[in-house]
DNA sequence: CCAAAAGTGTTCCGTCTACACCCATGG
DNA sequence: CCATGGGTGTAGACGGAACACTTTTGG
């Protein structure tokens, strides 16, 4: 094997997720407590080293797939984190990538076999390392993208009310947003569009479902 | 030494620098001839490895002044690149930093020395590895800045008319803007501020020199 | 005297915001 | 019958876009 850098030294290379959900009003992120040394039993994103032959991209998905079971979810590079002794235990350079999925597609039973939980994002505990700083950029993120881009329905089943949809955007967002405007926009963009059927676990009365217009959607993308 | 993660492969980590600057019109960017095997000869944003001990921002800022020699330029991380094959001679992780700097400060010794040149971003020939999707990333972030952020005065000396003001946003947008429409714009984000001076390099009636106003720019970020 | 760039306001249109009431129904 | 969430329209404010002419002066 040649060694064209074999003047330089490497580094371990990981990828660390920050999954949000949605649930009661409240955006959520996966968290666990780490199981292994250093920094054994502290609260932390989950996460994995890059192996020998995959991308960063390939590495993030294995470790959305494995810990959620969700094959495509949807996925963005948050950034390299890269500070010297980030990792207390050795030089480790991670790259946090962002997912969003929808909770009720989740096997809770992953949340007992992995040992993580959902944990709303204003009631954070202190993470491993800087795992609170990515989970910080994250959010800023998602903020800046919700505007351009349509990312709140993988929050979401594939059938959702408008105001499901609604507190989704005041979840990400921080602060309520007004019924009548609300959809009023929605229904501008023509990305959703109304299904026969009825939702009435919400309410009394009953609310139309709404799905994604995938066609509209693929147009936009 | 410990091995925490000793059953995990390292990988090489270097950061690759996108450097803009502004002259006659257009947005400009210093690429080079690579000088090492393997893509000796090919075109390439200017790198280098990340060491043992600094951080990525760290090496990014190391690898800018060497080529710059500028102690603090406008700097952001654009991401982490990692595909397998990225790089034809080793497995290596890059993280890509833009930078904003004013042409007329750059030294151009530099550009012998280095044997790199000013390129325009309509005209990028083919470049070394992903460097070309490098470029792409940092040219679409720097456009979502522009609106949110007052970046554009790194591209310019400290006392600039509003007419190359002008240029430098047309020339990050890629479309030309209305004059008096920037001009009300500029004026009322209230960051800039008219000094007594006149340029007369660009036109005869002379132009008022402007200069960034810090107190208001330090309050913004 | 004229070419070339600097400088300056107003109107229009579309978008965002604020705001309040009736509807349907399960319990 | 009433509490609960679903559903709907309008008016005013605001911000962005279009648009043309006068000024200055070096050559």
């Amino acid at each position: 094997m040649t060694s064209y850098y074999s003047e330089y030294k490497k580094a371990f290379v990981s990828v660390d997720c920050i999954v949000f959900g949605f649930e009661e009003r409240k955006l959520k992120v996966l968290i666990g407590k780490r199981k292994l040394d250093p920094g054994r039993d502290e609260w932390s994103l989950y996460g994995g080293f890059v192996g020998e032959n995959e991308s960063l991209d390939d590495a993030a998905s294995r470790v959305l797939l494995n810990l959620t079971g969700i094959k495509k979810p949807y996925m963005k590079q948050v950034g390299a984190f890269g500070e010297i002794n980030r990792d207390p235990g050795e030089r480790v350079i991670s790259v946090a990538y962002c997912s969003l999925i929808n909770v009720k597609d989740y096997d809770s039973n992953l949340l007992k076999q992995y040992g993580v939980e959902w944990v709303n994002i204003d009631e954070l505990p202190q993470l491993y390392s800087d795992h609170n700083k990515m989970v910080k950029h994250a959010i800023t993120m998602l903020r800046q993208r919700i505007d351009d881009e349509p990312l709140c329905f993988n929050l979401l089943p594939e059938l959702f009310t408008l105001t499901q949809l609604q507190r989704v955007y005041e979840a990400i967002l921080g602060k309520e947003i007004d019924k009548r405007n609300f959809r009023k926009r929605v229904k501008a963009i023509e990305i959703i569009e109304q299904t026969a059927l009825i939702d009435k676990q919400s309410s009394k009365r009953g609310a139309a479902l709404y799905r994604l217009n995938k066609k509209a959607f693929a147009n936009e993308n």
